[in-house]
DNA sequence: CACACACATTGACAATCATCGATATAGCCG
DNA sequence: CGGCTATATCGATGATTGTCAATGTGTGTG
């Protein structure tokens, strides 16, 4: 294939393709870096995490809260918190014995910025 | 745990927990909807094909442009295609012997909405 | 100090996934 | 009809992931 002159506008470098509009499309370092955090939010669990945190007093909550509604043992429900932070949609505050997880204000903002500029 | 009466608001039902504000929380099936969505953009490959579609000529492209921007082969790539049209992000037509494949109209608008309504 | 509690981390395991090679389907052309 | 081309599907395989039990860490309390 792709031989001289076919009627495709096969590109020949494999980089800018094929595409006289606007962006030249996502190189392979933004695509990883955007989809690492669809990769936090592409779990029921998780996004039901963000939602209680969310929709909590005073905007947080503590990972006791968070296992029961959730039916998860306290473990698994601290790894999805982690990947979440780690993602920087949730913010981790320490009180005491107590860890207190938020909303990263503007995170949901940023994210969905990060598709309508796909 | 959740003996009796500790000092925690555990909730005895464990599906409307602890939040009096606006929602109830996801529950666990449509928290399992949205996560389907984002799965499907979970992956840099995809976002790039995402990308790509977006901003072909005319807004759609076949299997045979993509192949080459991607450095994957081509059952990979139609892999990756027909997990996003089964996320109701692509839309697939076929002309001849070429599959042309589109974004769907208001899919990127309804997926930020599912992250604004958490 | 000793104990209890809230949370994090580790290790293991089953399930899902991304990728590829091989093959199947189907439209076009000689 | 017979080959060629574009795409889809299948089977296998290595990698990633979600979950849990067990354990570690740090903080408050008797």
């Amino acid at each position: 294939m792709n031989s001289a002159e076919t009627l495709e506008p096969t590109a020949v470098d494999a980089e800018v393709c094929c595409e006289p509009s606007g962006q030249p499309s996502l190189d392979d370092y933004e695509a990883q870096l955007r989809a690492s955090v669809f990769k936090a939010l592409a779990d029921p669990n998780r996004l039901r995490l963000l939602s209680i945190v969310k929709g909590s007093e005073g905007g947080e909550a503590c990972v006791c809260d968070l296992t029961q509604p959730l039916n998860l043992g306290q473990p698994t429900v601290s790894h999805h918190l982690r990947i979440l932070v780690d993602a920087g949609l949730l913010h981790r505050e320490k009180r005491g014995t107590w860890a207190y997880y938020s909303l990263v204000p503007g995170a949901i903002e940023r994210t969905t910025g990060l598709l309508a500029s796909l």
